[in-house]
DNA sequence: CCCCCTATGTGCGTTGTCGAACACAACAAA
DNA sequence: TTTGTTGTGTTCGACAACGCACATAGGGGG
């Protein structure tokens, strides 16, 4: 539909974006965007976004996974959100922060389109449709966040490390996953031999299978079973609001 | 300046207010939205939203306490967020949620203004300056919402409760409060006897005095220090952002 | 005055995570 | 092959919070 090419810059098709929220612009900011989109390649472990810092772009995750967490001034670290297809980075500064108070870091490689802040931010301030799109975004996120915060307090490791495994798989296509315990153990706040115990409960189960980094999911259903509430609470909201 | 009585309908003194959105508002929306005002007692524990339903009305605290809190299946609770003069309740909605997941509790007694939603839905997908006040605030919920999630991980419980107590000062003038130990566990998400250990400490210290709810803080500075870095991070934002 | 209800303090065994130490296994480079 | 690094499993004592039970204490109404 729109992978035309015109005036020699190449256009991406809206199709293989994959970005929820990009994917669903209206199609003059669409045309207005493109011309900015760089399309980047974000290695595992890249730090889009230190605190204390301002991004200059948005990012819209297509295939990759970006972690926002807050380090504390003790060096401990605590995941507060994931973002991939469904989302942008940078939302505090379209919500008109001088800069970010958290950290943005690559959990799973792939790629992003990103847009200079300004383009962006132009758009949100005007056009009442990417308004509504990324303020949809805004309240999904308010939800992962407080889900996060009831699922710290009243749910197991093994049912929080279910969830995380679960939201991970459902911003990409494969059914594996490149994490060690010590690198899951960082996002969900705790030591690494919590996140060994649980994980060793999750592959006595049959969920999945581990080894070395190399995490394979064998049965989501019984992952999905085994997990709280929060995340098919989670799961619906992003579904019927996003997902098109 | 706005206190002159107009047409017969009696006018809300913009200082009188207290609510720091509503004091922030350009003049020609406050005149428009002055006239929906609707001056609101709420008593404590008087239930504003409950998950599942809709508001009608904005809320914005001028003297009263809001807590967000979710609910879960199996009865436990969990605060979310705290919502005073800096804030409105019914934030899920103004983003485009067709309805809240969570419940909106009064957590100590004290006035409210509240206007119809569709009244301030109207002038905030309209009016530049009222959304970037919104957001401005939505931006600071979800850096509370953030601390929580940090808080709750990393610190003891005696900080969480020390930063909570500051948290309600910081919205009322007085340096009492009405608030049992059972109350203050279900917000936190922990036991009574967790609160009544954790308030102990506190009075051993010196810097509370509690007797059957009724709890007078002595030492603020102390309470400060006590705290964890939260409570002065969340602290400073509120200040630079929004109280002016 | 007594009684009841609410709010608080205390004790006990249990669970989950921490913190630290150590052994082992897989892999890569020399 | 040897060596070093990285990732994992396991153990032990410590501690915080849980869940439950029960004792006590203030305060209002009869």
């Amino acid at each position: 539909m729109m992978n035309v090419t015109s005036n020699g810059k190449k256009m991406i098709p809206i199709q293989a974006l994959g970005n929820c929220i990009l994917t669903q612009l209206p199609a003059d900011v669409w045309t207005h965007w493109q011309v900015h989109f760089e399309e980047l390649a974000l290695p595992e472990g890249r730090i889009l976004c230190e605190p204390g810092k301002a991004l200059t772009h948005i990012y819209f995750p297509t295939t990759a996974i970006v972690s926002w967490q807050y380090l504390l001034a003790s060096g401990e670290c605590t995941e507060i959100a994931m973002v991939g297809k469904e989302g942008l980075v940078g939302l505090d500064l379209l919500m008109g922060a001088m800069h970010s108070h958290n950290q943005a870091l690559v959990q799973t490689a792939g790629h992003c389109i990103r847009i200079k802040l300004d383009v962006v931010l132009q758009s949100f301030q005007q056009d009442q449709k990417v308004q509504s799109l990324i303020m949809l975004y805004a309240g999904a996120l308010i939800a992962q966040m407080s889900h996060g915060n009831v699922c710290r307090q009243h749910h197991t490791l093994e049912q929080q490390l279910s969830r995380m495994i679960l939201m991970v798989l459902d911003r990409q296509k494969e059914l594996h996953m490149h994490k060690t315990h010590e690198g899951m153990a960082q996002a969900l706040g705790v030591r690494r031999e919590s996140v060994s115990l649980a994980a060793a409960k999750l592959m006595k189960k049959g969920f999945i299978s581990y080894s070395r980094g190399h995490l394979e999911v064998l049965d989501r259903a019984g992952l999905i079973q085994r997990s709280c509430e929060c995340y098919q609470l989670l799961q619906q909201l992003r579904c019927k609001e996003f997902c098109v």
